[in-house]
DNA sequence: GCTCAAGGCCAG
DNA sequence: CTGGCCTTGAGC
């Protein structure tokens, strides 16, 4: 490489302490940690990453930016439409994007601290160190094709240099880490702060930053979305849309009046003293969605319209105990900037390139591999918590679900469909999209065989994975073993995930025009999988064993839904909001009955 | 003790 | 204002 005297990491030098080998993170021992950022970009600029910082593996520069902008409480304006591009050569340009991205991307204003104290260690490490792990693990990964690892990030392959305007989502395809840092540690926080709940006596006194912080930010960030009439989903994906509460605030939000600036700035979460111990909403239940207004039924076709759109009406959801201090949140959510969508998911997903080039690429895009780390550790914390296997198991399918729905949403191709189509989607394949996920996790030995609970007690990872049943362990232990026996491995697991969430047979029926729209671009898509699937598996989709085994797959979680919702009839535990409407959609009573029946004696009313 | 992210410094 | 390099210090 031409580059070799840039290569060490950053932010070590020898002078330091004393370490007797300042160059160590180079060779030796620790050479493999070294190797785990080296290769990354920084996801506001595409810049080297230094570290992490203030939440995520960020750049020395945009490190120094943000810091500087918090601290100073800077307000910047864009010159242009807020969405000016920012990458290495031009970040200078505009810092009010800089920031902007900065914060979408899921840098932390509460990790800059107000008192300026200097060294320690703060609440993000467990974060940090989980991520890091998981990164690391992942790299290990054989991938199984000629390609070798140099590829990963080489993701210009994928981009043609189409759209600037949104948020320049597009021009942003050399980076290749991290369009997930943000749900990812919302949904590690957010655990994180609902364990403070289940054990959580002392902390709601103690936070003297928690009135306006840190806190309230990812709370209404996080359950923001939930909506009135029972559409979780519909909120949580239509809030997506143009991504951070926390942004849209500096000055002229497109074009509307300026001199408006709400309380809550961004900065109202930098948070005070080192150890922000974030509490909790009292309620160690997802919040219901009570507190919110009423929805005007648009979010449809959402994200086409700004002005159409009615996010400035969806009243985030915050825990009563700290609802009080804000009201400020619509104007977190009014969208960044109309998305253009036309694009369907041909022109966004790139045409040229050999096929079997796409899982790889999809793979190391979509950030699977995060998601599922989230996933392990929603596990972690849950089962030091819970002593009863089957709460357990909600907890962490309500918690995983969420993430699933924040993976989706920020993925590249399924955030260009109708939120129609998005909605459908979801309500239909969430079940699979978990078995595929823990029983990869477990291939991987991310779990065990079992997991252990509280209490000494413990759960069956066939349990956890097949939505809670032990009903059906056999069938997945066997599942298992033959994708063992097929090396089932991460291109494998990705044309999964995808194979499965763009399933185009939810519009089997439907005669609408632009229902058929909608299904032409997802069977294209799907297709598509599934030609880079074979080709890389050197088969035919007629014939791939792997295949069958993703049907059986399918029905497993047929079965394992409706025994879920079965359970949940009568159980003794609350059912989470969201994994309850994902049960209990209309449409498919009649399927549960139909399902249950030849299984089990199950009768309906 | 060592780590490593956070703050500080300052030439450009 | 930027960003590379330097110092700190809680937590492991
Ligand atoms: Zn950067
Ligand atoms: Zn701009």
């Amino acid at each position: 490489m031409a580059i070799v005297d840039h290569s060490m990491p950053i932010g070590h030098h020898q002078s330091t302490a004393a370490s007797t080998n300042g160059h160590s993170l180079l060779n030796g021992q620790n050479g493999i940690r070294s190797a785990s950022f080296e290769t990354e970009k920084c996801p506001v600029c595409g810049d080297r990453v230094s570290g992490y910082h203030y939440g995520l593996l960020t750049c020395e520069s945009c490190k120094g930016f943000f810091k500087r902008t918090v601290q100073n409480k800077k307000q910047y304006s864009c010159a242009a439409e807020q969405n000016c591009p920012v990458d290495k050569t031009c970040r200078k340009r505009c810092p009010h994007c800089r920031f902007q991205k900065c914060i979408q991307r899921g840098m932390k204003v509460e990790a800059v601290r107000e008192d300026r104290m200097r060294g320690g260690r703060n609440k993000f490490g467990t974060f940090y160190k989980a991520d890091r792990a998981l990164r690391q693990k992942n790299l290990k990964i054989p991938i199984g094709v000629s390609q070798n690892g140099a590829n990963l990030n080489g993701s210009s392959v994928i981009h043609t240099s189409n759209g600037t305007y949104y948020n320049g989502q597009v021009s942003e395809a050399h980076v290749s880490s991290s369009t997930q840092d943000q749900a990812a540690q919302l949904a590690y926080f957010e655990q994180h702060n609902r364990l403070k709940v289940s054990n959580g006596y002392e902390t709601l006194l103690q936070s003297p930053a928690v009135s306006n912080s840190a806190f309230s930010e990812f709370v209404m960030q996080r359950h923001a979305p939930y909506m009135p009439n029972g559409d979780s989903l519909a909120a949580l994906l239509s809030h997506s849309m143009s991504d951070d509460p926390l942004l849209h605030r500096s000055g002229l939000v497109n074009g509307m009046s300026s001199g408006f600036h709400p309380p809550a700035s961004v900065y109202s979460a930098c948070v005070k003293p080192e150890p922000f111990d974030v509490y909790i909403a009292p309620s160690d239940t997802p919040v219901t969605s009570e507190s919110y207004l009423a929805q005007p039924t648009n979010y449809i076709n959402g994200f086409c319209n700004p002005s159409a759109v009615s996010y400035a009406d969806m009243v985030p959801m915050v825990p009563s105990t700290i609802a009080g201090n804000d009201n400020r949140l619509s104007a977190h959510l009014l969208p960044v900037c109309p998305i253009p969508t036309e694009k369907s998911i041909d022109t966004v997903f790139y045409s040229g390139s050999t096929p079997s080039n796409i899982l790889e690429v999809l793979s190391t895009r979509s950030q699977l591999e995060t998601k599922r780390a989230h996933n392990v550790v929603t596990v972690a914390n849950f089962s030091s918590t819970f002593s009863d296997p089957f709460q357990f198991c909600l907890l962490v399918m309500e918690t995983t679900m969420n993430q699933q729905i924040s993976w989706a949403r920020n993925e590249e191709n399924f955030r260009e469909l109708r939120m129609d189509d998005q909605l459908r989607l979801l309500n239909r394949t969430w079940s699979t999209l978990h078995i595929i996920d823990f029983t990869y996790s477990f291939l991987m030995r991310e779990f065990s065989y079992t997991i252990q609970l509280a209490n000494n007690r413990e759960c069956l990872t066939s349990t956890l994975t097949l939505l809670g049943s032990d009903e059906f362990q056999e069938e997945w232990e066997s599942i298992c073993n033959q994708l063992q026996q097929h090396q089932f491995n991460r291109i494998d697991y990705t044309a999964y995930i995808f194979l499965t969430l763009f399933d185009y047979s939810i519009y089997r029926d439907s005669s609408s025009t632009e229902e058929l729209q909608s299904r032409e671009g997802i069977e294209v898509f799907h297709s598509r999988i599934l030609r880079a699937w074979a080709d890389y598996r050197n088969s035919h989709p007629a014939s791939m064993p792997l295949l069958d085994l993703l049907q059986q797959i399918k029905q497993l979680a047929k079965k394992a839904q409706c025994n879920l919702y079965k359970k949940c009839q009568s159980t003794e535990f609350p059912v989470p909001q969201l994994l309850k409407e994902m049960l209990e959609q209309p449409n498919l009573s009649a399927e549960y009955k139909s399902v249950l029946s030849p299984i089990s004696s199950y009768t309906t009313s």
